[in-house]
DNA sequence: GTTTAGCACTCACCTTCAAAGAGTGCTAAC
DNA sequence: GTTAGCACTCTTTGAAGGTGAGTGCTAAAC
C-alpha cells in the first residue's frame, strides 16, 4: 500500500487538527471541516489504510484518530511547511535578546524565556559541559579575617566565584601570592586534568611559607573547580505544562515535572547531536521520555562555547511553530555573539 | 464560654488528627481513637461550643470538623508540645551542613534542601537585600580580544560576576587601572548610592584616557550592582507539593507553584520579621496566602549578613515537627557560620 | 473498481437514582 | 451534666440508561 495524495492529504489534515485540538479526529468531522470532496465513508476507508500502515492509532474501538509517533515523523519531515514568523514575534525576540546581549550570562535565561513565551511550552538552555575547557585566571579577593572570595575564569569565558572560609589567618600578600602561583601553575591546563592532578601534595613541598593557607584553599579550589565543569540548566514556562490539556491529570503533570527534574534529562540533553534536532514520542530511547517530545538547537558563542535551548511538551505540539522561534533564536543567538556587539547588524554590512 | 481542660482535650486531637490524616475529625472517631472517657454525644456539644468559639469549621452540616486559622494558632502557641529531633534527623543536618560549610553559598542551598526533605513541604532559602551593604572591591579579569569578566564583592562577603562583552579594543593595564580607580572611587560606598551616582559623566570628566573603555563598562558596571542588590531565592522540594492530598486537584496545585512564584512572595518574605514566625492561613494580609501557612526563620553570617529560609505548605502542617526543624537548622547555620570552621564543636569547648 | 449510503455496533460521557456511610443536632431519659 | 436514640443531612459510590461521536462492514450507486 502507498500514500497517494488523498492519503497524504487527510493524513496532514488529522495531524494538524489534533495538534491543535488534542482531541482523536473522527471521519465526520474531517469532511466538514476540511473540504475534502469525499464522503466520510471513503476518509474511513483511507484512514483505515493509514492506520494499518502505523500512521494513526485508536484510543478505543469507536473514538477518532490520532496521530502515532511515525506520523509525526513524517509530518515533521515531509508534510510541515515552513512556519514564518509574525514580525511582532521577530521583533520581540530581537529586542529582549538585543537588551541584554552585553552579558553572556543573562543573554541565555532570556531565550530560554522567550522561547517559552512564544511556544507555550516548557523551554530550558544549557550551557555546554566544560570538558575540554581551560583554566586561564585564579583569583583570591580578601573580604575580611577569614573570608576570600576565589574566582576562576575558564579560556571560553566561564567565570565561577565562590565564598570561602579559611581557617588559618592570612596575609594579603600571600593570597595574591598563591593566587599568581596558581594562575601560572594550572594556566592553559585542562579542567579535568588539574582535578586529577595531586595538586595539594605538589603545593606542601613547593612552598613551605603558604603551606598552611594552600592546605585550607585547596580542596575548596578543586571543588570550585569541579562545579565549574557542571552544566547549568535553566527552566523556564515549567507551569506550561498545566495549560495542555493531557497534563490536568495530576498524576500526569507531576511525572512531567518529576522526568524532567531527573539528572538522567541532563545526561539525554548533553548526548543530544548539535544542530536542530526533533526527538518525538516513542523514537526516544529513554523510557520516561516516550511520551513527550523534545527539541533542542545548539548555539555557539565566539564559535566556540558551544550549549543548547530547547523545549519539551506533548507529542501533540505545534512543529512548525516551535521550530522556527528556535531557528530564529539560535540564529540570533549566535549572530550576536560572534559579530560581538549590540549593533551588529549594521556593522555586518559589506559596503 | 470558656475553654475547659475537656475543651482543651477535644482541640488539641482533632487538629492532631486533622494535621495527620487531612480529613474532618468526628465525634465517633475521635471517642474511639483517643481514650476520651466520654460519649459521642458529649463529644458532639462540646465541639458545636468550639464551632461558636471559632475554633472549628463545618465543610458541610453532616461532615466531621475542620480546625479553623484560629485554632491553629491557639495550637501553636499554646497546646503544641515541643517536638525533640530523632537523633538520626539531627546528624543528617549536622553532616549535610558540615560538608559544604566552607563554601558559603551552597550551605545555604544545602539548608534548603534538608528542609524540604525533612518536613515533606516546599521550601525556600533567601539571601538579604544588600541594600545596606557596601562595595569593596571591583575587578576585571581579562578572557580574550573582546570579553572580561567583571568581579563584584561586597563588605558583607557577598559577591557577583558577570561576563561582559567589550566594544572597543582594550589593553589589559587599562582594565587593571579602570579596575583600581573603581575600586579606590567606590570602595565603602553603600551599593545603592552608588547606583544613583552619576559615575558615567564623573569618569568621561576625570579619565580621557580610559574614557571610551570606561564607557562602555560603565552601563554594565551599574546593572551588574543592581543585580547584586536582588535577593536570591532558592526553592526545593516543589514537588512535594503534591503529596499533600488537598492538592490532589490540578487547580489548587497549579494555583500553589504560581503563588509562589509571583515575584510579590518574595517581598512578603523580605518584610517579615526576624527569628521564628509562623503565619497561618488567614492571618496572611496577602490574599492569595490565606489559604497556607507560612514558617520562617532567620539566620546569620557573621552574625551581619541575614537571610531566610523557610516552608510553605498547606495550613494543616505538622507544625511542631517542622518548627523544630527548622530551629535545629538555623542555630546550626549561625554556629556554624560564626565560629568559622567545620570542627567548630571542638574549637568551642572552654577548656 | 471506487465511492458512498445505510446500519448495527462500540465506547466514553453524562445524568439520574438509590444505597451506604459518616456525621450532626435535638430530645428525652439517666 | 451526660448519654442513648433517632431523624436528618450531605458526600460518595456504583449501577442503569440515554446520548453522541465514531467505527466497520455491506451493498448499492457511480
Amino acid at each position: 500500500m502507498n500514500l497517494n495524495e488523498r492519503k497524504l492529504k487527510i493524513l496532514q489534515a488529522i495531524v494538524s487538527d489534533f495538534i491543535r485540538s488534542a482531541e482523536p479526529v473522527g471521519s465526520r468531522t474531517l469532511s466538514r471541516k476540511y473540504e475534502m470532496g469525499i464522503s466520510p465513508a471513503t476518509i474511513r476507508n483511507e484512514m483505515a489504510d493509514l492506520e494499518e500502515m502505523g500512521f494513526l492509532t485508536h484510543p478505543y474501538t469507536s473514538a477518532g484518530r490520532v496521530p502515532s509517533t511515525k506520523a509525526y515523523r513524517f509530518y515533521v519531515d515531509d508534510l510541515m511547511e515552513r512556519y514564518e514568523l509574525a514580525e511582532e514575534e521577530k521583533s520581540r525576540i530581537r529586542e529582549k535578546l538585543n537588551a541584554t546581549i552585553m552579558e553572556l550570562d543573562r543573554t541565555v535565561e532570556h531565550a530560554a524565556k522567550l522561547l517559552s513565551e512564544l511556544t507555550n511550552l516548557t523551554s530550558f538552555a544549557m550551557t555546554s559541559s566544560k570538558i575540554d575547557d581551560y583554566l586561564k585566571y585564579v583569583n583570591f579577593i580578601p573580604v575580611d579575617e577569614d573570608t576570600v572570595v576565589l574566582v576562576l575564569v575558564s579560556e571560553s569565558g566561564k567565570a565561577t566565584h565562590t565564598t570561602l572560609k579559611i581557617r588559618v589567618p592570612y596575609r594579603e600578600e600571600h593570597l595574591e601570592l598563591l593566587a599568581k602561583v596558581m594562575t601560572y601553575n594550572y594556566k592553559g591546563r585542562k579542567l579535568t586534568d588539574i582535578l586529577t592532578m595531586d595538586i595539594i601534595r605538589e603545593f606542601e613541598s613547593d612552598i613551605a611559607v603558604m603551606s598552611r593557607l594552600a592546605e585550607s584553599i585547596m580542596p575548596r579550589f578543586l571543588s570550585t573547580l569541579e562545579g565549574m565543569l557542571d552544566v547549568e540548566l535553566y527552566w523556564d514556562g515549567l507551569m506550561n505544562i498545566f495549560k495542555q490539556p493531557e497534563y490536568s491529570d495530576i498524576e500526569k503533570a507531576k511525572s512531567f515535572l518529576e522526568t524532567i527534574s531527573r539528572k538522567k534529562f541532563t545526561d539525554v540533553l548533553i548526548n543530544r547531536e548539535n544542530g536542530v534536532i526533533i526527538t518525538i514520542g516513542e523514537e526516544h530511547p529513554d523510557e520516561n521520555l516516550k511520551e513527550y517530545s523534545l527539541i533542542t538547537a545548539t548555539y555557539a558563542i565566539n564559535g566556540k562555547n558551544i550549549g543548547k535551548l530547547g523545549v519539551i511538551g506533548p507529542t501533540r505540539m505545534q512543529y512548525d511553530h516551535v521550530t522556527s522561534v528556535i531557528e530564529y533564536l539560535t540564529e540570533h543567538l549566535n549572530q550576536a555573539f560572534i559579530t560581538g556587539g549590540e549593533d551588529n547588524e549594521e556593522e555586518e554590512r559589506p559596503d
